[in-house]
DNA sequence: ACCGTACTTCGATGATCATCGAAGTGTGAA
DNA sequence: TTCACACTTCGATGATCATCGAAGTACGGT
């Protein structure tokens, strides 16, 4: 559904682009200014996510969904991994075939100083 | 249910006081080494526990459970309050009729140090 | 053009949870 | 003991959500 992707150029001259509310990308996160505190903490709150975020930290590198070691299917994967991206928790930008994910550290750093080291100082 | 409350005296000497498995107060709260990451960001992830935290850590001093300024139901507050205490969020003690909730920052910043003030950093 | 890999979307399902009112419990005061 | 106040417990309800398999989309290589 949503029409054919692969056509670039809509139906009639007439609205060219759109007004384009919400940005052509499928993949939205949130600017800096947009994150909010509840939805992070509602993003990091459970296990499975939380374990995403531990491995983005420990690697210190972006990650591409297949690297990261869950028991969940691929689907919940996705799901989670969504879930990070519109919390602005993560970030992820297409590698060829693969999606690349990166841990938002500058703005939560920026934004909530101290929570994401005081999450990742959790003992295990 | 649950026997007459009033009742103070065992039916027997047997067992004077009991191996006390879990602790004779019904307010359970864990112990500083029992307090989870997962349980603690849960607890925090609700938009009523975040506003009494933050409450909380803005008078600088335990609240009682009717100080707090929140919308919702007497029941509903005891819900989240409940949440917070079991969490290792707050603690409280009866004072009297009423209960002081006191916000358990020094164990919080011990375990996750920055994520409370993260937290708080965090504007409105 | 075709295939395979990598990820996403969809719809369903079971579990958890925030919410409430009503009824219960406990404490201090009259 | 009786009352009023402060909070808790119970049961119900609607909403959210984690999970999955199946089907869809996108991209690079052959």
């Amino acid at each position: 559904m949503r029409a054919m992707s692969t056509a670039q150029s809509p139906p009639s001259p007439s609205v060219p682009t759109g007004p384009r509310e919400v940005a052509p990308v499928a993949h939205r996160a949130p600017e800096r200014d947009e994150i909010r505190i509840e939805t992070v903490l509602q993003a990091l709150a459970d296990p499975v996510r939380l374990e995403l975020v531990r491995q983005l930290a420990r690697e210190g590198r972006p990650l591409m969904c297949g690297a990261f070691d869950v028991s969940v299917s691929k689907s919940t994967l996705t799901h989670h991994l969504r879930t990070l991206r519109e919390a602005g928790v993560v970030a992820s930008r297409p590698r060829g075939t693969t999606r690349l994910n990166r841990l938002r550290r500058d703005d939560l750093d920026a934004l909530f100083p101290g929570l994401l080291n005081g999450v990742l100082a959790a003992r295990r």
